[in-house]
DNA sequence: CCAAATAAAATTGCACACAAGTTAATTGCG
DNA sequence: CGCAATTAACTTGTGTGCAATTTTATTTGG
């Protein structure tokens, strides 16, 4: 007979699931319009973060994503060989690397202005229902980075 | 001034970011808990499934994990090689691979029961929350791969 | 002023994810 | 029956994530 552990351990119980296998299925949508702009799915949130504010310091990008120059850094190694973005190192701080959009970095923002539309028409929802749950993942994850 | 266009690509508005940050956020909450009984996160889920219902072919497991066999093949070799499970060709139809938890594999279950507990702690949310956020999550999931 | 502490990136090693292609077994159709 | 199509798992190659360590530069305390 089930009981209250066996219930607690069931896979489709888990909260952890459904964002992992959510996330996964998220990025599964995008894949076939990032492919397009030749962008993988964390490059393009790199982007989207440059897009709002360009040459922010690795470590600046890393708190906007959270992630860390163990995985930024060979992520924007391939930005730079992919001509999207250059990494400076900064004169008054030469442990510091500035990451700045190269002009086809910047222009291919208009390549990618429709790929929110689409995503919203994938999800089958109403702005309102996916501004709500994205205020509500958000909350959470605060919460476990709490 | 900011427009349609910018909004809609803000990081802080993606809900493909959100879903992303937490699942990566969720990860590193179970980190400690899992390392303690040897196992890592798509590990575990793997075990959840097999607790659940032991002697599943290889693709049966990836499709309660929505993985295919090029992420299980390794990951389940892993587990075998750490005790956890056996892979044994079936006789019938020598192309199936059946994954059958070990005698250690299922003693595990005793030391995860605790984790579920640890990690609702961690949320700092109440189990109403969670299994609402869960079935929205889940539902949105099931919309973006149909 | 200089050694120790700190800080920022980069490097190394491991474990996913997944596309694409391969291998081996089975099925189905003529 | 014979063979093409299909199926299940495996393999290969690329790109993350992240812990742990290293490298280089800056700051700080004595």
């Amino acid at each position: 007979m089930p009981n209250k552990t066996d219930s607690m351990l069931q896979l489709d119980n888990q909260l952890c699931f459904a964002l992992y296998s959510a996330s996964l299925a998220m990025t599964k949508v995008y894949k076939p319009l990032l492919d397009e702009i030749g962008l993988t799915y964390p490059q393009y949130l790199a982007m989207l973060v440059l897009w709002e504010k360009d040459g922010l310091m690795v470590s600046e990008l890393g708190e906007r994503l959270h992630l860390d120059s163990g995985t930024l850094t060979p992520l924007l190694k391939r930005m730079e060989a992919s001509g999207l973005v250059s990494r400076i190192r900064a004169v008054e701080d030469e442990r510091r690397v500035h990451v700045t959009l190269t002009a086809s970095g910047r222009k291919l923002k208009a390549k990618a202005v429709g790929i929110p539309a689409c995503i919203l028409s994938a999800s089958q929802s109403s702005i309102t229902e996916i501004a709500a749950l994205t205020q509500d993942v958000r909350a959470l994850r605060e919460r476990l980075a709490a």
